[in-house]
RNA sequence: GCGCCCGUAGCUCAGUGGAUAGAGCACCGGCCUCCGGAGCCGGGUGCGGAGGUUCGAUUCCUCUCGGGCGUACCA
């Protein structure tokens, strides 16, 4: 399978074997294995792989790093690991191995094998399910979702590849407080715009899609809602509104590369009971109390600053009630890792959401809540407030339009989620080389015009089974080393929810190809070089395809 | 006040407790008779500050200064 891990497995048995061994000698005392790595080393110079082990054993072994990687290279069993060249002891007690670089041989017919599924690891049977983006429904879709739905679904991307079985989910707050404003105020401009003169709500949605949504009911209602009750016009207008809206984000994350498995609907948790099934359930195991007239969920026994109403006097739930609804919603249906992408001003709630989940028997550990820093707009330089309500700023669809969805993409991804981003429009307009997305792109782009060059020379790609790698450089060598670290990116993307290694990754994996480009000639004169050059080539091609198919940015065959 | 996140190069940001902390942009200088110059190569006295834990701290802990967010019977 994945060669890295099989020479790891083998490295790390090598040196439990002669840690063992020193044991049984009495020239190495400890208890138990410490939990040490085998890495890649930041410089070359330190080996293909090198481990910690020396150091992490120093203090129950009560010996010198250096001292220890002494004794345990003396035990070593070479044989064990045919690879092996030479080991060395450097730095604090690193214990360094040089192995013969063939084993790079292997991996390009392993890429070129698995093709778009490499980088993969195989399916294990476990469930996650990744909800994002989960806009509300009253307006268009902001930086914000946008950053949440390029890191959810690069996340969910990225987990299916580590074998996850992974379902997406948007979570739509068509219920509550905020749908009734919603309703009030549509129900406000559709009077207004048939000649009324009433008050627009003080809290009301006062923008201007709020409007254009209006205007299509007139289109299609004309006055038929001023004979109604308010009741049912209020009712009337906020359903084909909530329809409008919810085609309008599905539409546009359409565009943006996103695709749901689940559209999950707040109003089902009322309509089928779960609310208040839960808060009974919660209340018969003693974690809500009454105060006030209202109903509180006891979250300080988790950890919480203060207890959060779930039921208020008017006999409402909030929206905490109704999220504690959906959460043992989504461990009923059996997921092992349930993943919340949040914006940053939802923080306060996950102690709480924690803690609920804690109280309704499932382990919190499970509940794994990514929380995303808000995501500041600049024009021209100065600071573009972000408001829902009254639509002054750029949404999701205009940024598409401007920038791509591939240049969006990539951008909200490469920074981390917990460092607040500033957006800076101007700069996202601009296409061109300051979009680190072309760098990457372009490698793409260049790698297929080698190969429509080699048909126009009628040269032949040549089986990966009958190719010989070892006419190979160092620079070609490094840039296989890459391509191999791929599986293993994924799988720390997917453990660590830290969508911007991809994008790193990628742009790394881009910078070697170039720079071997611009040393060496693909198409040339020495047959055999020739043909290793060219499956390598078909190597990194694959592989930066892959990892741009999980941040969900294209791979042009030419730009 | 209390809580969460963030302070890394002129700017925007990477860096799963490891060795000499990196990239892009900007700035300066090089590289096309040759597979796409949207590229390559070279140029750098930077981890906000002070303690602590550790063989080893940008990373973990405490305090402190600065920025953001939260602190509703809103969502």
């Amino acid at each position: 399978m994945d060669p890295i891990q099989q020479l790891r497995d083998g490295l790390r048995n090598l040196l439990v074997n002669s840690l063992e061994k020193s044991r049984a000698q009495g020239r190495l005392n400890f208890e138990s294995l410490p939990d040490f790595v085998i890495e890649v080393p930041r410089d070359e110079g330190h080996g293909d792989f090198a481990s910690n082990v020396a150091m992490l054993m120093a203090k129950q072994a009560r010996m010198a790093p250096r001292k220890i990687a002494e004794a345990i290279y003396e035990q070593m069993d070479k044989n064990l690991m045919p690879e092996l060249e030479r080991v060395e002891i450097a730095g604090a007690g690193f214990i360094n191995f040089f192995l013969d670089q063939s084993w790079l041989y292997k991996l390009p017919a392993l890429v070129i094998g698995m093709g778009d599924r490499y980088g993969s690891s195989p399916k294990h049977n476990q469930k996650v399910q990744v909800e994002f983006v989960s806009a509300n429904p009253t307006g268009n879709l902001h930086m914000g979702n946008a950053r949440g739905g390029a890191i959810g679904d690069t996340l969910a991307n990225a987990l299916a590849f580590a074998g996850y079985d992974v379902e997406r989910e948007f979570y739509i707050n068509d219920a509550g407080n905020q749908i009734e404003v919603f309703a009030q105020s549509l129900e406000a401009r559709y009077l207004q715009l048939m000649g009324a003169k009433i008050e627009f709500p003080e809290n009301g949605y006062a923008g201007q899609d709020v409007v254009d949504t209006v205007k299509n009911i007139i289109r299609d209602y004309k006055d038929s809602l001023l004979v109604m009750g308010s009741e049912e016009r209020q009712q009337l207008v906020v359903n084909y509104a909530l329809r409008e809206k919810i085609d309008y984000i599905k539409t546009t994350l359409n565009n943006f590369g996103i695709n749901y498995d689940v559209w999950f609907s707040e109003k089902t948790l009322h309509a089928s009971g779960q609310v208040d099934k839960v808060i009974n359930d919660l209340r018969e195991k003693g974690f809500i109390y009454e105060e006030d007239g209202a109903l509180w969920f006891k979250s300080t026994l988790f950890g919480d600053e203060k207890d959060e109403v779930v039921i208020r006097a008017n006999g409402l739930p909030t929206y905490f009630a109704t999220d504690i609804a959906y959460h043992r919603d989504k461990f009923r249906r059996g997921f092992d890792r349930v993943i919340n992408v949040w914006g940053a001003d939802h923080h306060g709630h996950v102690a709480r959401m924690k803690g609920a989940v804690t109280a309704l028997g499932y382990d919190e550990s499970r509940l794994e809540i990514l929380l995303m820093q808000l995501v500041r707009l600049y024009r021209g330089g100065i600071l573009v407030r972000m408001s829902k309500r009254t639509g002054t700023t750029v949404s999701l669809d205009e940024l598409i339009e401007e920038v791509g969805k591939d240049a969006a993409r990539f951008f909200f991804v490469m920074r981390s989620p917990d460092s607040q981003m500033d957006f800076d429009l101007d700069l996202a307009k601009e296409k061109g080389q300051d979009n680190p997305v072309y760098y990457v792109q372009y490698a793409h782009a260049r790698i297929q015009s080698i190969f429509r060059q080699a048909a126009v020379a009628g040269a032949e790609i040549k089986k990966v089974e009958k190719v010989d790698f070892s006419v190979l450089g160092p620079e070609e060598l490094q840039l296989l080393r890459k391509i191999a670290d791929f599986p293993e990116e994924i799988t720390i993307t997917a453990r660590t929810l830290a969508p911007q290694r991809i994008a790193r990754y990628v742009l790394d994996l881009a910078g070697l190809f170039h720079s071997f480009y611009n040393h060496h000639r693909v198409l040339n004169e020495n047959k055999a070089l020739q043909d290793a050059r060219l499956i390598l080539m078909e190597t990194t091609r694959i592989t930066i395809k892959n990892a741009l198919g999980i941040l969900g940015v294209s791979a042009p065959d030419q730009m």
